[in-house]
RNA sequence: GGAAGCGUGGCCGAGUGGUUGAAGGCGCACGACUCGAAAUCGUGUAUGCAGCAAUGUAUCGGAGGUUCGAAUCCUCUCGCUUCCGCCA
């Protein structure tokens, strides 16, 4: 969440992003909360400071019956409004929740179509193979029996792109430990609160993406960038050591609700997929390159896995409501002549970090919110479709990338 | 799932209902001493909110309650530990 002293100093710069992100939260509503707030707030503090006085009086235990008359009374007081000030301060705060992340100077206006493309990487193919037809094929994939098993978009990955998905894993730790990241296994559930201080929806929401847990506050992950901003939860961190980067390795699970009309094919849309993800929790004024960074980093393991790209850098419409700033890594979809989002990441400034109370105590002794970042490393499911759209030969075998070769004892096929 | 115990500051650890936001220790920071270091000594060392500030206010797992006054008493709740049960 913003913080309220920031909306009340930058009302037109918040105004702005809600428009263009497309919410409709009303700021002045929020304001005049804020200000009751205040108002309310002073006279109960006085009135507190006036009744430790009087108790202060009284600490020899020779209670004074006038003072304790006098105390009763500012009690009453107290009793009356103390409760009105939880009521504003709950509507405060419910109300913030609403308000999306402002959004960074150079983010595109607009919605997905104005998403800006920044560079691209690769050849493209004329034609590709279908992924789904390929993979049932060869026996690959199930989704026949996912479906028995669990519903639509769930699915089996059987033989050799199985192998190939832990491979790919295998891969993907070692990249990102190379550049730094340490490697986590993290919580598949979350309780509530982790979830909604990450910016997703909560359970009331219709719009909601989660499936949760009957009879518990908790929820299956998303994606590991969830319990992985939880980690610091109400803690406060030293400057010298962030930045602190993580990659976790998780399931995802989504009930993809809303995602009609949108191509939903084979492997690119499911319900539960496996991934690795980029995390950074770093200081402020190193979020920007940080960013940069982890970009840098999806591209290479893109151009390792030999996949054609392009870099967008999304539109203020298509950006969820922690983040500042978000790029996306599309794939090359021969088969469909497009582009596809294979990986993103987003630099969320301290939005979430606010929420979830995770500081920085800086050198010199201030406390304040620090920044956290997140982007995909692999996202398994996309990136098997990725390699197959482009890598396979229509009736033929599917070549492996160079990286992916020593986990085939060098084998360059599948 | 059942029973018992425990939850205090970065950590350990005190705390007869009233100068306790909290003793003491460790750690850390700065200073003194030293050629330098260790040791020693001194000083400092939680966070939120309101306020231009002085300052005020709140916080001892969380939520309620009793009281003029609660870290201290009561209720509920969450977490941890141990034992039992169940199970990979």
């Amino acid at each position: 969440m913003l913080d309220i002293n920031f909306i009340r100093e930058n009302q037109a710069l918040v105004e702005k992003s809600i428009r263009e992100k497309g919410y409709q939260t009303d700021l002045s509503k929020l304001l005049e909360l804020d200000q009751q707030r205040r108002k309310l707030l002073q006279k109960i503090d006085k009135l507190r400071q006036d009744r430790n006085e009087i108790s202060a009086q009284m600490k020899n235990g020779k209670p004074d019956s006038d003072l304790v008359a006098k105390a009763k009374e500012i009690k009453a007081q107290l009793v009356k409004q103390e409760p009105a000030l939880d009521a504003i301060e709950k509507e405060l705060n419910d109300g913030l929740k609403q308000v999306p992340n402002i959004i960074f100077d150079d983010v595109p206006l607009g919605g997905e179509e104005s998403n800006l493309e920044i560079r691209k990487w690769g050849e493209l193919k004329a034609e590709g193979v279908d992924h789904l037809d390929y993979a049932t094929k060869r026996n690959w994939v199930d989704f026949e029996r996912g479906a028995k098993v669990a519903g639509s978009k769930f699915y089996y990955l059987k033989g050799e792109l199985a192998l190939l998905e832990q491979a790919l894993i295998q891969y993907g730790i070692q990249k990102v430990m190379d550049h730094g990241f340490e490697f986590i296994t993290v919580p598949d559930v979350v309780s509530t609160r982790i979830l909604e201080g990450c910016g997703f929806n909560p359970r009331s929401s219709a719009q909601s993406d989660e499936y949760f847990v009957e009879g518990e506050d908790l929820a299956l992950i998303a994606t590991a960038e969830i319990p992985l901003t939880g980690y610091y939860m109400d803690e406060i961190l030293n400057e010298k050591d962030l930045p602190v980067r993580f990659a976790g390795l998780s399931p995802c699970f989504r009930k993809e609700a809303g995602t009609y009309g949108k191509y939903t094919r084979g492997l690119f849309r499911v319900h539960q997929f496996n991934k690795l993800e980029m995390y950074v929790f770093c200081l402020p004024e190193e979020s920007k390159k940080i960013h940069e960074q982890i970009l840098e980093i999806e591209e290479e393991i893109a151009q390792d896995l030999e996949l054609p790209y392009h870099i967008v850098s999304n539109a203020a419409g298509d950006l969820g409501a922690p983040a500042a700033k978000k790029y996306d890594l599309e794939f090359w979809s021969p088969i469909s002549q497009k582009y596809r989002e294979l990986t993103s990441c987003s630099n969320c400034t301290d939005f979430q970090a606010r929420s979830l109370n995770i500081r920085v105590r800086r050198e010199d002794g201030r406390v304040e919110t620090l920044h956290t970042l997140n982007g995909t490393a692999i996202p398994l499911a996309r990136t098997l479709m990725a390699l197959i759209e482009n890598h396979a030969e229509p009736d033929g075998k599917l070549k492996l990338p160079l990286v992916l070769r020593k986990y085939f004892n060098e084998e360059n096929e599948l």
